[in-house]
DNA sequence: AGGCGTATGACGAATACTCATAATATTGCG
DNA sequence: CGCAATATTATGAGTATTCGTCATACGCCT
């Protein structure tokens, strides 16, 4: 059996002969006649009788048209709902996703922004917080997927994509005098006061590790723990904040200069997802959405 | 699109792998991969990932899936219409309801042992499902009609017609020391280990409310989705739930004990049909016969 | 005869399956 | 640890079946 058969069924009963069917099903009559013939094969019943050349449908044709009727709309309502998932219209009710604190104000806003554009149907919920803290709401299942920097130590549940790479930066109000230099160095940092974060991630041992190297002690005026707020001391002139250059660029509105610190420290930053778990057109979405937005920041 | 395709589906989702699946299919491995990955190029959808070698669903395909199984349904019942028939006899008729999962065990039997003496030629479906899901049912016309808890915000296609009233009651293992009370109010309830069920539903969220009022913190110990699995934890003492006195009285027969909760908090249960669709003398007595039965329930 | 309808033979294109085999991940064993 | 054994999906090749068209035959009515 056959959705053609029974749409012949249906059609057939409609139009009352093969030719009009024919016709409005877009096929041949010819088509139509095996269609049938096929279809009451199947089911080793006459549906028509054939009376002097002409189609009359049988009782027994008129009781499978309605079933026949039920299935025909089961399946637009099928194809229908594969177009709603295509397009993300209809989608998983919800698309939740985890982003670094620092991504609240303005590249998140940007971002959904632009998702919503494509898929209006889509509730979205976002989760801002600590790499830490997001790392442990993707292994829960609890967001579809987060974004953070990642250091190669990541639980056995979660899967990550690089999506971009950051070098540390020095991040200074406009027209410090540090601004002079092309790339700052920790021989230049001497007495300057210092706004760092994270007290004992690794980046920040790393950076430690540098300027005990370098035989420059730090002179550290501010100890903060997000992206956003150290750049905005630094824009108030109260030091000098060395973070990655993938935060720094999200706030270049503020009055602020950026310049390379050396030597060279990179960061990996990337879209994390718990493995095994297939993610929903929706959410995919979001991800390629999310890396749109990332290259624009990037290369403004 | 293909009947085939939608069996896979369905049959993939059930099983998990190609090979599972082609041995209840009884078709050859490399056939049920080929029929896969024409649904999904037929659908421009991805339905299963593919992770190490392995089909993996996405939210997609168990969306999809649902609706392919009531296509299936209603090709199944075409088939058997035919052959009913082809053997001569104008099939007998049959009666399609709908009813709420924690009736399974005690009522449906009960009903349908009361009906069958009256009706013993009528042929029988029942499906056992949540009340969102028995309103889709009777929406789509699967069914004849549903018994259901109401709570206003019905459909446009759906009419229902009121038939017994709840109210919140304590359910609780038979000795319990709350049995004392005559009724049992949140003040009460403090610090006892609570079982409750439909984390957003409305009547759940102005439970909520009333124990924020009452100024008593719920300790939640199970979370559960079904009337008849938060008896049972009551029954063994894992704590005390909270339902509506109508599916408490279905499970008299638990060695638990039944005390109203204040304040007093109503549900409406009914018999949804489709609007617009005559109903057949046997689903019309269907429903007498379920008033009946609710109505000794009720009294007992 | 001409108009309107269905049925059918012949044939090409598409589809449905199978078999055999490749590619890849997991597991157990020495 | 390395390596075979096992389990899984994917795919190339080939065959049988089905789908649909064209042309045409046939029947009935006016």
């Amino acid at each position: 059996m056959n959705f053609r058969q029974l749409e012949v069924l249906r059609t057939l009963l409609a139009t009352g002969s093969t030719i009009a069917a024919a016709k409005t099903m877009g096929l041949s009559q010819s088509g139509v006649s095996r269609l049938l013939q096929q279809l009451e094969e199947d089911l080793s019943l006459t549906l028509f009788a054939r009376d002097k050349g002409r189609l009359i449908a049988t009782p027994e044709a008129m009781k499978l048209a309605e079933d026949a009727e039920h299935i025909l709309l089961g399946i637009d309502r099928f194809t229908n709902l594969a177009q709603d998932l295509r397009s993300g219209a209809v989608g998983p009710e919800v698309v939740r996703i985890g982003l670094p604190n620092s991504m609240s104000e303005t590249f998140a806003p940007a971002m959904l922004a632009d998702y919503a554009k494509d898929f209006p149907g889509v509730r979205i919920e976002t989760f801002f917080d600590t790499t830490v803290a997001i790392a442990r709401l993707v292994e829960q299942r609890i967001i579809d997927f987060g974004f953070l920097r990642y250091e190669g130590q990541l639980s056995a549940g979660i899967e990550m994509q690089p999506v971009a790479k950051g070098v540390s930066v020095c991040v200074m109000e406009k027209g410090h005098a540090l601004s002079e230099h092309e790339t700052v160095t920790p021989k230049e940092l001497r007495g300057v006061p210092l706004i760092l974060i994270g007290r004992r991630r690794p980046t920040r041992v790393m950076l430690d590790e540098i300027f005990r190297k370098a035989g420059v002690p730090q002179k550290v005026k501010i100890e903060t723990h997000s992206n956003s707020s150290a750049c905005a001391y630094a824009a108030y002139g109260l030091g000098v904040a060395i973070i990655s250059s993938f935060f720094a660029n999200l706030h270049r509105h503020l009055p602020i200069e950026i310049r390379p610190f050396s030597p060279h420290l990179t960061q990996d930053f990337g879209v994390a997802t718990a493995s095994g778990v297939p993610l929903s057109l929706a959410a995919q979405a979001m991800i390629d959405c999310l890396k749109r937005q990332v290259a624009a920041v990037h290369e403004a």
